[in-house]
RNA sequence: CGGGGUGUAGCUCAGUAUGGUUAGAGUACCUGGUUUGGGACCAGGGGGCCGAAGGUUCGAGUCCUUUCACCCCGACCA
């Protein structure tokens, strides 16, 4: 491509809002242009850049045996009414009707659609296994899409759907998922984790995220230091921790504390280790038809985990509760306890299990018991609640965890029979009775890696590709067009480039060396061949965006040479 | 969905407290010239329904009302 002829609309400031390097760069570099909140046209470098991702993705899903599909973006509501998730995703879903009055939405994920295309088409074990995938812009209704082309409402997502006659075949395909899915990242010149996730109300047995490694990240991941274990904080486990402090010495009692209502005050009261202290956290726990509230029970030193909570209690959401709606039920903040308490439901965390010289509150204004043994409560619903802490042990080695933030670019799930279920989508078995498919669902977001990608690869100049993701891979920059013998040089090299296959730009503007150097690294052409003033020596130099070196080589050289490097 | 902020040239923003010539700057763009190894310089030029609607006033970018859009913090996010 001739430069002079390119759609490619640099610019030397960033819109305002930006903050994300990717959001700054892929703007001011003519990528992206915004259109409305969360909605985004990708100019054509961005085309470029979303083609070579897709070309990965299509390649790696070919090699592992899953065929390509595309359904329609707009789908009957009818099918989301049938899968009950018309009122799970609720104002994500962009709802519309026809010139006939039907109701459709825009496809958040094709889970239904997939199933639908499937169901009464597969009708024998002997058909299975089967994954299906598409790459397909998709369309959530966001409440608040930021950071650019990271959470927009509508973006492209790579999303497969494996169809087993049991679970022991689902299993075997999500691991082979999951290496094609790493494979991928790993091609497409990533950094990258994956990571035990929450599952979520999609339910299913397991799943992972796939998570760059950027600071900018939205979610929290806990990582061993010696292992592979890897977990997002809503579900990383533990094994213990490092140092269990010294336990007080006392006789069980009830004790008066005035005025002692914090875990602070408790350590600073007693002079004990809040890992010896009761933390109460109360919540409402809310569910289809009603709601209540629970009191989730961790140790001083530990926080509640709201993801876990909710997933203990089953509820569709976990809320705040005030304390006057805490002092109607007879709990009186600052002094809830797990014992002798009849007036709520409580979730303990698993840690406190049998946990020995606990402090808690004792359901009385003023008071605590000391030395509790929670082995008398051994019958309470005990559950996984509070969040790891940094320091605390690997659940799998002997290693520590420590945080690091992520950017989620896929999620794989052992889905079950969730939708087959739901949706009445049925195969024989070999006795020729109705099975619901055991089915896996594979998600990966490609107008997010064009993000992620650049959240790992840029510098203050701006973007830096990836050889596997740059929509060029060399950028020949005439110094100065009025040359003739620059000009000839550089025309000649491209001509010989295009010829050889690379993915060539020539700079051909009229414009200054600066403006046109400081342009290519905005971009983040991984080669520049400056074709210069050094040309009187029969030398052009050749730059390289990620160290930002340049090499001197002589004009009959520089062929062979970028062929090597690229 | 709660709280806050901003809408003026393609872009980044002044101007709005206290209403008053023809609405500004930088940048980008066009013409001509000088330049040509790190976003050059000189001269000239085009470009605005001051987000939209209504109101107050002799007069509104500026005051009032309504509304729309966008952004930020939070909640939410298969």
């Amino acid at each position: 491509m001739r430069r002079s002829r390119a759609f490619i609309p640099t610019t030397k400031e960033a819109p305002s809002d930006a903050s994300l390097a990717s959001h700054i760069y892929l703007s001011r570099a003519g990528f992206i242009s915004q259109v409305a909140s969360g909605l985004y046209s990708y100019m054509p470098l961005a085309k470029r850049v979303i083609k070579k991702i897709e070309n990965i993705i299509n390649e790696e899903m070919a090699k592992a045996g899953a065929e390509e599909v595309e359904l329609s973006f707009v789908t009957p509501a009818t099918l989301w009414q049938e899968s009950g998730r018309i009122e799970k995703f609720g104002k994500e879903l962009l709802r519309f009707r026809d010139r006939k009055e039907n109701l459709f939405v825009l496809g958040p994920t094709h889970e239904e659609m997939m199933v639908d295309m499937v169901r009464n088409r597969i009708t024998s074990y002997k058909q299975l296994p089967i994954n299906l995938y598409q790459i397909k812009t998709k369309f959530r209704d966001e409440a608040r899409p930021r950071f650019g082309l990271m959470r927009g409402r509508e973006f492209i997502m790579k999303d497969g759907y494996s169809f087993h006659s049991c679970v022991a075949d689902m299993d075997r395909e999500f691991d082979a998922m999951e290496a094609a899915y790493k494979t991928i990242l790993t091609r497409l010149g990533l950094d990258f984790r994956i990571v035990e996730a929450d599952s979520g109300a999609i339910g299913g047995s397991g799943s992972k995220e796939l998570m760059v490694l950027a600071g900018s990240g939205e979610d929290t991941i806990a990582v061993c230091s010696k292992c592979e274990y890897g977990a997002n904080v809503e579900a990383a486990k533990r094994s213990g921790r490092a140092a269990i402090p010294e336990a007080p010495v006392a006789e069980f009692n009830k004790f008066k504390t005035p005025n002692i209502k914090s875990i602070e005050d408790l350590e600073n009261f007693f002079k004990v280790d809040g890992y010896y202290t009761m933390k109460c956290v109360a919540k409402r726990a809310v569910y289809e038809d009603d709601s209540e509230i629970v009191l989730f029970f961790v140790r001083g030193c530990d926080t509640l985990q709201e993801v876990k909570a909710q997933n203990a209690t089953g509820a569709l959401d976990i809320v705040d509760v005030s304390e006057e709606e805490l002092r109607e039920l007879g709990l009186i903040p600052g002094f809830i306890g797990p014992l002798e308490q009849g007036c709520a439901k409580h979730v303990i965390d698993s840690d406190l299990r049998d946990a020995k010289s606990m402090i808690c509150g004792a359901n009385e204004e003023e008071y605590h018991f000391v030395n509790v043994d929670m082995s008398v409560m051994s019958e309470a619903y005990y559950a996984d609640i509070a969040a790891v802490n940094e320091g605390d042990s690997c659940p799998h080695c002997n290693g520590t965890l420590s945080f690091t933030k992520g950017i989620e670019v896929g999620h794989i799930f052992k889905l079950g029979t969730t939708y087959s279920a739901a949706l009445k989508a049925e195969f024989l078995d070999e006795n020729g009775k109705a099975q619901p498919f055991v089915m896996g669902t594979y998600g990966m977001g490609v107008s997010r890696l064009v993000a992620a990608v650049i959240e790992q690869h840029h510098d203050e100049q701006g973007c830096i590709w990836t050889k596997a993701t740059t929509p060029y891979m060399v950028n020949i920059m005439i110094s100065n067009i009025k040359e003739v013998s620059q000009v000839e040089i550089g025309e000649e090299l491209y001509a010989k480039l295009q010829a050889a296959h690379v993915e060539v730009m020539l700079d051909d503007r009229k414009e200054r060396f600066g403006f046109k150097m400081n342009d290519a690294e905005l971009i983040g052409f991984p080669y520049t061949i400056i074709i210069g003033k050094e040309l009187e020596n029969g030398l052009v130099q050749i730059f390289e965006r990620k160290t930002k070196e340049s090499i001197s080589v002589s004009k009959d050289d520089v062929f062979s040479k970028i062929i090597d490097l690229i």
